[in-house]
DNA sequence: CCTTATGTTATACGGTCGTATAATTATTTT
DNA sequence: AAAATAATTATACGACCGTATAACATAAGG
């Protein structure tokens, strides 16, 4: 067991000691930055000497690569958890959504320091472009999914080019408003940042909630 | 006189050794990423040699401040000078400030790579937190008055609050499909890009564009 | 209980980092 | 043209980086 702040209510059981330099990884980057981010202090992180990283992976790179794919799997996850619970009210489901998204977002500026280094990496690291890719197409799928249903239960026409528009404009409001918040809370609190996510969701999409 | 791809279609004249400075770090992060600027690099960069840089800044991470105010201030320059020929309609203007935002966001995906950099300083180095939120200020300041006479020029009533919100929302699509389009431009085009932010202001404003 | 395999540490190596300082070149002043 | 000042380089230093390897501790199997 292990409480943190990245992986918010989980309930950590890191019986392998990969998972635990992959759990030290990235503890690091968000207290740190990736600058700072060295193999010395990831081991400290881990409990263990710094040698031992070598042993368990192929260097630092190699590591950060797979924590990089490891909290993009946990947020796939995440997300097909709750969506499959969806044989509720569409629409009513897409309002919970959002509400989580912006309570998952505002719950630790971490998250964002995190992302950035991994934002960073997809774009000097060519060989990481896939793993960005596979978490935005996933992220756009669902959310294309979610609004047909909610269409449809609001009894409104669309069409695939309109969905997909709609879809990209949301996911950009997502991480806009949480890279604003997270660079200064002070800004602008959550509670509007949830209805101004509604508001433009509203507006666009033509959906009440 | 200098080209470049970040100041992009300024002609620079590049007499102050200090700026020179300031721009061969800016190139090199947009090339290089933080983690593999160093000060030999940003020193080739500028066609001279490292130890110049300790004469004329207090070091490489003063320089890259330096670098982060210095850009801030162009691109805040840059918008004040659309701003104040804005005596036309004032829909026609937003709609051509809209435009051309999605046109610079889209010219370089080197911009991100720095700018990811700079949020990355704005959360780990709280001494530079000011330079984020002078920046911000300013945007947000701006797109409030643009929307304002905007409102007016259509006949809409409109209040502070709903006006604050909306340009919040507005500043964080920008920034959102800025960051996922550079993530990843086969993702969409700028065309949709445009297009999504416009449906997606319409929608959240009343405005007709 | 000894052997074998595995997990872990201690230590070290070569390389590069940011910085400092003295020497050198270029520019300005008198 | 000489002197004084400023700009720039060459070189070096200590620190820390990521990585490798040999020694040590621990646990498993016979």
């Amino acid at each position: 067991m292990m409480t943190n702040e990245i992986f918010v209510g989980v309930e950590l059981n890191l019986k392998d000691k990969r998972e635990v330099f992959i759990h030290a990884a990235i503890n690091c980057i968000a207290d740190h930055g990736y600058a700072e981010t060295t193999v010395r202090k990831i081991s400290k992180y881990a409990g263990v000497t710094p040698g031992l990283l070598i042993h368990y992976f192929d260097g630092k790179e190699a590591l950060i690569a797979e924590a990089y794919q490891y909290l993009s799997n946990f947020i796939l996850n995440s997300y097909s958890e709750k969506t499959s619970v969806i044989n509720e009210d569409p629409v009513e489901f897409l309002r919970v959504f959002f509400a989580a998204r912006i309570e998952w977002e505002t719950l630790s500026p971490k998250l964002l320091k995190i992302w950035l280094t991994f934002w960073s990496m997809t774009l000097n690291r060519s060989n990481m472009k896939h793993i960005h890719q596979g978490l935005y197409e996933s992220e756009h799928n669902e959310m294309v999914n979610m609004l047909e249903k909610a269409y449809e239960a609001q009894g409104l026409e669309t069409d695939p080019k309109k969905l997909r528009k709609v879809t990209i404009g949301i996911l950009a409001i997502f991480d806009g408003l949480w890279l604003e918040w997270s660079l200064d809370p002070t800004c602008f609190s959550a509670e509007e940042a949830h209805e101004i996510l509604i508001d433009f969701v509203e507006g666009a999409t033509g959906l009440k909630f």
